[in-house]
DNA sequence: GTCCGTCCACAACCGGTGGTTGTACCCGTA
DNA sequence: TACGGGTACAACCACCGGTTGTGGACGGAC
């Protein structure tokens, strides 16, 4: 299948007649009539059927010609993804699991006309770095952890705390709890492979297990969550954290148990990073919707680390 | 944009690596290499950062990645399209503008998932010939017009009638009524380029104009419905027929008025058509949305052609 | 009926794209 | 320091896809 053949064949649909498709298209007719040809070799159909006065399609080239368009479409959009000028509004999360998701997702529904691209960068370093460049619009981030102050061209807002949860496999000791305390889980190995010195992340499960003395083991290499969820389920010494509003898309019968926190409830701190003179249109209105529908943070009885920004 | 190359970039962005991305392609390391060279040359923007423990992806490349696997997803459909075997839902009207697009929109919102494609044949023998080769699934059409019954193999049920209005220009005499009668139509001019002999359309409107003395002019070339209504529009003298729910996609400012028709109201009977052992499960779906929704056939007070079918 | 105009397909030719093999370079590790 | 795994660059070559030239089919004008 080639992009040619079927901006091709479009042109030939729509104008009736290979010669002036071909015109159109700046070649010559035989061209026209090669990659037509072609095209429906490899497809197995007749598109058009020839007639000393033109072409006209076919039923299967009539049912194609609409797909035909939306590949097109499909292409030019996956090109202005990169295109500088113009381009979706490009996001940082942590991991598309993370509260930040369910508040894009609800933008996306809130303004579904606007174009958007998700990323996710290792650390608040490379997301302000990218922040900065313009290689990004906005990051959602716990900021500013000890050591890296914002710089003074990114703002920040903080919009949601996420909750977090403890999750166990339905042999660990925990595991019939409907909900544990803080204090609870010291002693408990707690396992989150792939924490990673320098990032705000780690310091955070850093901040959190120093204050409350709670274990928090990064040792091994991360496979992946879907290892460290098997893991979990299947090792009754182990506990893992998790974000509370994390839709987990895993198959039923392993018996994962997901176990609130309380006393107090540690959240994640997801703010908002953009840089004050980012021009694109469409962080403004990101901005106002997150404005409008944030909710959720400096909750008494939560715990965040004392470098979250306050507000 | 090539294709290929675009696979090629998803196959090294999953696997993380060019030299694994070449396996699974069955083609060297040096060619992933070239491919991906010359897709970021296309583009503009660097795609990986390439390292000597493998390549991982760019910002830019993180946000192209769903476009190209959206591009992917769309050739695939498109190909799917024309294959004989688990094809789209193929149905025929008369029109995009006939009521049966209205009765598909509303299929399609009730089932998203199942794929459609429209097309629209010339007539009622080219419908039944297409169903009968498996070419389309069904068919909205007026049946069965005199000298053309339906072959045995052939079903059909009269799913809507879909009231006729007049549309006129500013100037027209009757432009200021709020409904007129078939009987008010006898004397007026009613042009309908484009009804060609032998098709079931154009014996439709035969006999609304010998039931009721119309005068149905059907001369000159078909330029297409946007000629029409832009003579209709400057022509006092002119009127046509339109299908009443027809939403016109019409500027403002052209002042074309559309008067229902009364006493009695002709409605055009679309039924649809299918074949007795299409295996298109998508088919059974058709047919039981439109007998759960369908309304508004035979309804007293509207004419229609005696051989069309009753129910 | 015949000629002509229009339109598409086929043949021959040719240049450039895109594959291959061979090699250089880079970096983490033993 | 050698080694292994990774990518990029160079040279070579086949074939894809363009061009020009030509033939055939059909419709309309005369």
């Amino acid at each position: 299948m080639d992009l040619d053949a079927v901006r091709t064949f479009i042109a030939a649909a729509d104008a009736g007649r290979f010669q002036e498709a071909a015109a159109e298209l700046a070649v010559t007719q035989q061209a026209v009539s090669k990659r037509i040809a072609a095209l429906e070799r490899s497809l197995g159909v007749r598109l058009f059927t020839r007639t000393p006065r033109g072409a006209e399609l076919t039923i299967d080239g009539q049912a194609f010609l609409p797909h035909a368009r939306e590949l097109l479409r499909a292409a030019e959009r996956a090109v202005a993804s990169v295109h500088t000028g113009r381009r979706p509004l490009r996001v940082d999360m942590i991991t598309s699991r993370s509260a930040a998701s369910g508040l894009m997702r609800g933008f996306h529904r809130a303004h579904p006309e606007i174009d958007l691209d998700v990323v996710m960068l290792f650390d608040i370093e490379t997301a302000v770095a990218a922040i900065r460049s313009g290689a990004i619009d906005a990051s959602f981030r716990a900021v500013a952890m000890p050591g890296r102050p914002l710089p003074g061209d990114i703002e920040s807002v903080r919009v949601l705390d996420e909750p977090l949860q403890l999750l166990t496999g339905p042999a660990h000791a925990l595991a019939s709890a409907r909900s544990v305390t803080v204090a609870q889980l010291a002693g408990h190995r707690i396992w989150m492979p792939g924490l990673a010195p320098g990032t705000e992340w780690t310091a955070y499960y850093d901040d959190l297990a120093a204050e409350f003395g709670l274990t928090i083991e990064a040792t091994g290499p991360n496979f992946g969550s879907d290892a460290l969820l098997d893991t979990i389920a299947d090792t009754p010494a182990l506990a893992t954290f998790m974000g509370g509003q994390t839709r987990l898309v895993w198959p039923a019968g392993h018996g994962l148990r997901r176990i609130p926190v309380t006393d107090p409830t540690p959240v994640y701190p997801h703010s908002l990073l953009w840089r004050r003179d980012d021009p694109h249109p469409a962080l403004a209105v990101l901005r106002a919707h997150l404005a409008a529908t944030a909710a959720g943070h400096g909750t008494p009885g939560t715990w965040a680390p004392e470098w979250a920004i306050p507000r």
